[in-house]
DNA sequence: CATATTGCGTGCGTCGCGCACGCTAGACTT
DNA sequence: AAGTCTAGCGTGCGCGACGCACGCAATATG
């Protein structure tokens, strides 16, 4: 039986999703850091930043998506010289996806952007609330009903 | 300066709104409910729900979408017997899009079905702190970073 | 050694989207 | 009152991303 608790959450994460909202973030985000990091490749960065170098079937296991998604946005961050294949010793077949040093940067300034962003928002905010807030928004996510 | 809060819920934030999570949630709110509730369609029934009839441009304006979609959109929920298009009395060029009693019924069961799957997920939770958090993150969702 | 399996890339069809155009109806100017 | 401009809606078009299925190379398996 749903509380109004249940729903004012769930009124927030609706806003979220919109999909302006989205856009808008990774809109800034992404801003100067070239063409071929946007919306769409974005996953692929954070995706290999998180993990190191992977092939491409793991990461697309990763990020939800088809090998073949993957390839193609992979091609073209290798284009913008922001990722690098390089053969598995271990098996000749497969081709490791990982970051060169410009990619590395580039995550880097959306990850540091990103959260100066939101400390922003939480300028106003006691100290200690915020912290707590942080704690429980992660645990919510992680725990939470939408990451089985 | 970002510290470690802000990191913390730019990472959960992240998490939340990777493409896999996204369709899952849509995935099991719309179950049941017919092939025309998906995804796409979902924003116009919760965008008439929360503010009644309207005309396609606001709608459009509102879910930060093109006006030629929210017509593709309505015509789909249409057939489905889940959305009218009534004349505007005012204007006999705009058409209002309104929802039918199958269309607020829909929607109502995924609004339920959303606050039930958010409270199961807080169930272990002390009460209050659940309070205090959905309280929280309802200000960071609304004066935060991502309403402009 | 022969066959099945794994991993990757690519062509194809599908779908959603934004843009631009046409059409109708109201608003406004003279 | 008539002509012109603007607002609102629907539709055709091209673009881009996606999933699926296929082909090719390399490995695992019998």
């Amino acid at each position: 039986m749903p509380t109004d608790v249940g729903h004012e959450i769930a009124d927030a994460l609706g806003t979220l999703l919109k999909r302006g909202t989205r856009e808008q973030i990774y809109r800034r985000l992404t801003e100067g850091l070239g063409e071929a990091v946007d919306e769409v490749t974005y996953p692929v960065l954070s995706g290999l930043a998180r993990t190191g170098p992977r092939s491409a079937a793991g990461l697309a296991d990763e990020i939800g998506l088809d090998r073949s998604g993957v390839t193609r946005r992979a091609t073209r961050l290798e284009e913008a010289g922001l990722l690098r294949r390089e053969p598995d010793p271990a098996d000749r077949r497969a081709t490791l996806l990982a970051l060169t040093d410009a990619g590395r940067a580039a995550i880097e300034t959306t990850r540091q952007r990103l959260a100066a962003h939101i400390e922003d928002s939480l300028a106003s905010w006691p100290p200690g609330e915020a912290r707590t807030f942080a704690r429980q928004l992660h645990r919510f996510v992680d725990h939470g009903p939408f990451t089985a």
